[in-house]
RNA sequence: GCGGAAGUGGCGAAAUUGGUAUACGCGCUGGAUUUAGGUUCCAGUGCCGCAAGGCGUGGGAGUUCGAGUCUCCCCUUCCGCACCA
């Protein structure tokens, strides 16, 4: 065979194999077992990032693995092909957005095809294709139909000087990051779907996702944020009520005021006649929308002037605006019990309102002082009420019962689930998106776009400025006639946020082509996804989204499971210098220079090697060079070995100690290579173990024929699993070496239990747990003979001279601890 | 602010169930091969110490025969927060 490790060469005879094979097309078949690895489809913003090869080299590895084991595998990969960054590139090179997009989509391709990714190209799709988003158009009408899709206003960033909408990203410390002028919360209406609906089972699905990362799931759960509490209302001076929803009515006897949300009606209705708190109201409509800039921001309140009476005490408690209370919690009201809560604390220490002492620490080296918050405040365990007339002396549950009781039995308050998750805002005020299925009719109203109109095709040729969306000044898109009554009428000129389109494509990739049907039966061969492979960065919205459409997709019989993602692998970011990869910190890598100097297989093995997938991954060029030294050393390894010639049969029992040790070590490191891929997904340690083998083998002497059958046997075992790593080189190693078709398309190597047997064990002896002995003891001795062989060693003596055993620990084929003072 | 994760040699990391800390790789030192550079091969490489030995997993306490791993407190760094994808 050639001596020389030519990855350029061998990497493009194995691609062309590939090809001329269609080795990764498949269908549904079933007869056997499918396995569906997906790893998240990029957006096409130009060329290929560290990241993505990363992303797509884990997929890739799990896949060929799972397809060695003699699964059906399906591996797709496409494009999510709307969104901003094609817009700002619009505006910066003055190209089309479609165009620009199509360009980087040519380039991405054919560099993921240079790295040898088993994908199966014949199921591609592009987010930005009519024939792709017409069906999530459909779908939207038909969730428009169940009234899971409904319109409302919600807030959005404006900037009053480009007369457009930002996104959260665009506000930069409260102003425009184009013009740099303050910017606005505005109430627009939009398009929501109703995600509040389903909160309770996306809640209670997380618990069954146990191929799911447990962070993951607390994630997820922590922002749907389901809470048990109560509804009640404080009875207003007009009569009408104010309702407020809390956690917690075991304090509702230290409630000393309530608090509204600005845009509340109840404090736009109080500043009517109020000029400095219409100001007030108005100055806190400036600043983004992001939840993490409210969190910061300075609390700050004004008094209403208005009053509403305590439910229980009838007292009159004042009502105050504050900037921390969200309209879009709750009822955009809370009750203020300064005594119990830090934030209601901190306000009224400030605004001087009273604090009212009402829960107690049991114990009596706790006291309360009005002065200085502390963390038991808040409690809910170990206290009990005071202050409270009739519900004192209840702990936290007997005082939220009896309280949550007297305000059901009065009329004035109802136990009530309430989540933090919002409905899902669909609308985005931009060009390059789906186009909304929606006519407006002054007549029939909101009318959704019949199937046979659809799609509604986004313009592509069009001047696009970047000030506003390009179609809202388009009346020959806009202007057509109503489904319903075929009078004039108006299209939405807003689009779908790009998460609908992510939400749903894995399910697409399924039957890509069907030119009827959303989805078909072929769907749910392959559905769900069995492995998913993405960002961590996408742990709530992506992965919360994609799950909820799941079950839009099953409450519409397109599919017949609850959760699209069986298991999730989140990989970590590819770090340089310590900070993540990107343009802005000028800290990048090529890939593609990579690979044109090593190869596309060592690119792969480094970033399989250099940390565990879901870590982050510190660059290093040196490491690079030694994932292809590593390469040419297993070449030379194979090569040696092949011209001395033939190897014998292998007579697994006539082996001498030496090579019955490396025939053990060679099957050792199956289970753990097997272990590792399947169940750790550790690929770094899985490499690391394949390498200490190399190393064993690299002692071999190639000349004897006897050991020339166990070198046969581990080098053919080694080019197996390192076959899904590092595939091309693979590919021409085990032909090599003899073998069939490619590599891939082998069968995993398996351990032969016998191989792993041992005569003895080496095993540490410790005195009062330091090291002070190693020994050699038989593997089928018995605890006593272990123990005396222990208390026999020199050095052991040494240590145990003029102190007496104590006791004796024997973990049995590990070590021996002797303790002794 | 809320939520999540991580701190182990000069560096990336390993130690899977509480049981030999630092596997594997990089770097470095010395040697061999080579006209030289590169390549390749061999030996060494946590710290202190001549050695015996002692010390050592961000800091501090605790549980245990035994702690990188478990418990509590503290410090540092990174990530997400609903119109970025």
């Amino acid at each position: 065979m050639e001596q020389q490790y030519d990855p350029g060469r061998l990497e493009t005879a194995a691609q062309q194999y590939w090809q001329d094979n269609g080795s990764f097309a498949v269908r549904a078949d079933d007869r056997r077992e499918k396995f569906y690895c997906l790893s998240m489809l990029p957006y096409p913003s130009g060329k290929l990032h560290m990241g993505h090869v990363r992303n797509y080299t884990i997929g890739d590895v799990i896949a060929r693995y799972q397809r060695m084991l003699g699964k059906n595998v399906l591996q797709p990969m496409g494009w999510d092909a709307f969104g901003m960054p094609a817009e700002n590139a619009a505006i910066q090179n003055n190209v089309p957005p479609a165009a620009w997009t199509a360009d980087n989509i040519h380039e991405m391709r054919a560099q993921l095809q240079r790295l040898g990714f088993a994908y199966d190209w014949d199921r591609e799709i592009a987010t930005c294709h009519p024939e792709y988003y017409r069906w999530e158009q459909w779908f939207f009408t038909r969730l428009f139909e169940t009234g899971l899709a409904y319109k409302k206003t919600a807030e959005v960033n404006w900037c009053e000087t480009d007369q457009t909408v930002l996104a959260n990203e665009q506000v930069v410390d409260g102003c425009c990051w184009r013009c740099d002028n303050p910017v606005e919360r505005r109430e627009i209406s939009q398009w929501f779907i109703r995600i509040t609906a389903y909160a309770q089972e996306l809640l209670d699905g997380l618990d069954r996702l146990d191929g799911w990362p447990e962070q993951v799931r607390t994630m997820q759960r922590n922002w749907i944020g389901r809470s048990e509490g109560v509804n009640l209302r404080f009875a207003l001076e007009d009569g009408a009520d104010l309702e407020v929803y809390t956690t917690r009515p075991d304090t509702l006897m230290g409630a000393t005021y309530v608090a509204v949300a600005p845009k509340h009606p109840l404090a736009l209705q109080a500043a009517a006649n109020q000029p400095e708190l219409a100001a007030f109201i108005e100055e806190q409509s400036r600043g983004g929308v992001a939840e993490a800039d409210m969190a910061t921001m300075e609390k700050l309140g004004m008094p209403t002037g208005l009053y509403a009476m305590h439910p229980i005490t009838g007292d009159q408690v004042p009502i105050w605006v504050a900037n921390f209370v969200l309209m879009s919690y709750g009822s955009g009201a809370v009750m203020s019990v300064p005594g119990h809560d830090q934030r209601d604390f901190e306000f009224a220490s400030k605004y001087q309102l009273p604090i009212v002492q009402v829960i107690d620490k049991t114990g009596d080296e706790f006291s309360y002082d009005t002065g200085a918050w502390q963390d038991w405040y808040a409690d809910k365990d170990g206290v009990v009420t005071i202050n409270s007339g009739q519900f004192d002396g209840l702990d936290f549950q007997g005082a939220f019962d009896a309280i949550a009781d007297r305000l059901e039995a009065d009329r004035k308050g109802e136990r009530t689930i309430n989540f933090r998750l919002r409905d899902w805002g669909v609308s985005r005020q931009r060009y390059w998106g789906a186009p909304i299925p929606i006519i407006y009719c002054d007549g029939c109203g909101a009318v959704p776009v019949p199937k046979e109109d659809l799609p509604v095709v986004l313009p592509t040729d069009v001047q696009f400025e970047g000030i506003g969306s390009p179609i809202k000044n388009m009346p020959e898109f806009y202007e057509t006639t109503c489904p319903s009554c075929g009078g004039a009428a108006t299209r939405e000129t807003d689009t779908f946020d790009t998460f609908m389109e992510s939400s749903w494509y894995y399910a697409r990739y399924c039957c890509a082509r069907d030119s009827e049907h959303m989805l078909n039966d072929e769907a749910d061969y392959w559905a769900p996804v069995d492995q998913y492979i993405g960002g961590i960065e996408h742990a709530i919205l992506h992965l919360l989204y994609a799950r909820f459409y799941h079950k839009l997709l099953r409450d519409e019989g397109l599919v017949n499971s609850d959760e699209p993602f069986t298991r999730l692998l989140t990989q970590g970011m590819v770090l340089k210098d310590g900070a993540k990869m990107s343009k802005s910190k000028g800290n990048t890598v090529d890939p593609q220079s990579l690979i044109d100097r090593y190869g596309a297989d060592t690119v792969r093995l480094f970033s399989m090697f250099a940390a565990p997938p879901d870590q982050s991954l510190e660059w290093s060029d040196s490491g690079v060079e030694g994932a292809n030294r590593f390469l040419k050393r297993l070449w030379r390894l194979v090569a040696g070995h092949l011209d001395a010639g033939p190897a014998p049969a292998l007579e697994a029992n006539a082996l001498d100690d030496e090579l019955r040790a490396v025939r053990r070590k060679t099957h050792e490191t199956i289970a753990k290579v097997s272990d590792d891929f399947g169940r750790r997904q550790t690929f770094n340690t899985a490499i690391a173990a394949i390498m200490e083998l190399c190393n064993e083998l690299g002692k071999v002497d190639p000349a004897e024929p006897v050991a020339r059958a166990v070198l046969d046997e581990a080098l053919r075992a080694v080019v197996l699993m390192l076959g899904p790593i590092v595939p091309h080189t693979c590919h021409a190693l085990w032909r090599e070496l003899g073998g069939e078709g490619d590599v891939m398309d082998a069968r995993w190597p398996a351990v032969d239990e016998s191989a792993l047997v041992r005569d003895s064990i080496e095993m540490v002896v410790q005195v009062n747990g330091k090291v002070r002995a190693r020994m050699a003891v038989a593997a089928n001795a018995d605890k006593a003979a272990v123990e005396a062989a222990a208390l026999a060693q020199d050095n052991v003596q040494r240590f145990l001279e003029g102190v007496a055993v104590r006791k004796v620990i024997v973990v049995p084929g590990k070590l021996v601890n002797i303790v002794a003072n």
